[in-house]
DNA sequence: GACGTTCATCTAAAAAAATAGTTGTACATC
DNA sequence: GATGTACAACTATTTTTTTAGATGAACGTC
């Protein structure tokens, strides 16, 4: 699939929070100095040709929404973050929140359970 | 900190995966077609102006390392993978692993015995 | 049915990023 | 000490990205 730009790409991360949005919510999500209407009707006309985006029509104006999953989005950088930061190891990287108290006992013991349901 | 191009950032992850290493040891791990050496030189320079890589003298060479760690340059892509798709919660974000036999029970059960000990 | 508003689309401009040529210096080798 | 190589530093060019103005259609409203 071809890669997104920076803005393209925070484009489509609104998107995905929103799940269906116009453009002038996606506006209104932006942080700090908003872009002109223009501006970001751009962005989303690349998402669009690129295959990331649908729209629907809406009256004259349409709404716009993702096309592929969050989790395809997503997966590029929990490879890399699994990968270049924890050596590969999902193992170390779940350490890592338990170290830093992301996590508790208890969560991990509701997972446990989890995977005994599982089998 | 200045936030820093695509391009640096390949860069400097790589950088991260050699620890140091001279502008030729990090064309050699791009991948694809290898840029000039000016190329590269020049996103070096601008990591250094920007505070993330420090260099060594080595003879009237130069070694090149990250000045800053790994965590907290990942840091960042790890809180958006899991404030964006995992909704915040670290929790979601092992159950992904879990359901995807990314992590084993085992590997679980020794997280729990790291949690133990540290009390 | 003229007038204002909202929006998509087209086009263009400005800014930033990526790329690499050039130059000068240090060092090795013969 | 002339010649070649490797490199940093500087500069310039090309390409991509970001930004938004202009235009025209659709729709509401008075």
């Amino acid at each position: 699939m071809e890669p997104l730009t920076r803005k393209e790409e925070e484009v489509l991360r609104i998107l995905f929070k929103l799940e269906r949005a116009f453009v002038k919510d996606i506006i209104a999500e932006m942080p700090g100095k908003k872009p002109a209407y223009s501006t970001v009707s751009t962005f989303i006309t690349n998402l669009m040709k690129k295959g990331y985006v649908g729209h629907e029509d809406f009256g004259s104006t349409h709404r716009y929404f993702p096309l592929i999953s969050k989790e395809q989005f997503f997966q590029k950088d929990l490879k890399r973050v699994v990968s270049d930061f924890f050596g590969d190891s999902h193992k170390a990287l779940v350490s890592h929140f338990a170290r830093n108290k992301k996590l508790s006992r208890e969560d991990l013991e509701d997972i446990l359970r989890m995977i005994d349901e599982q089998e």
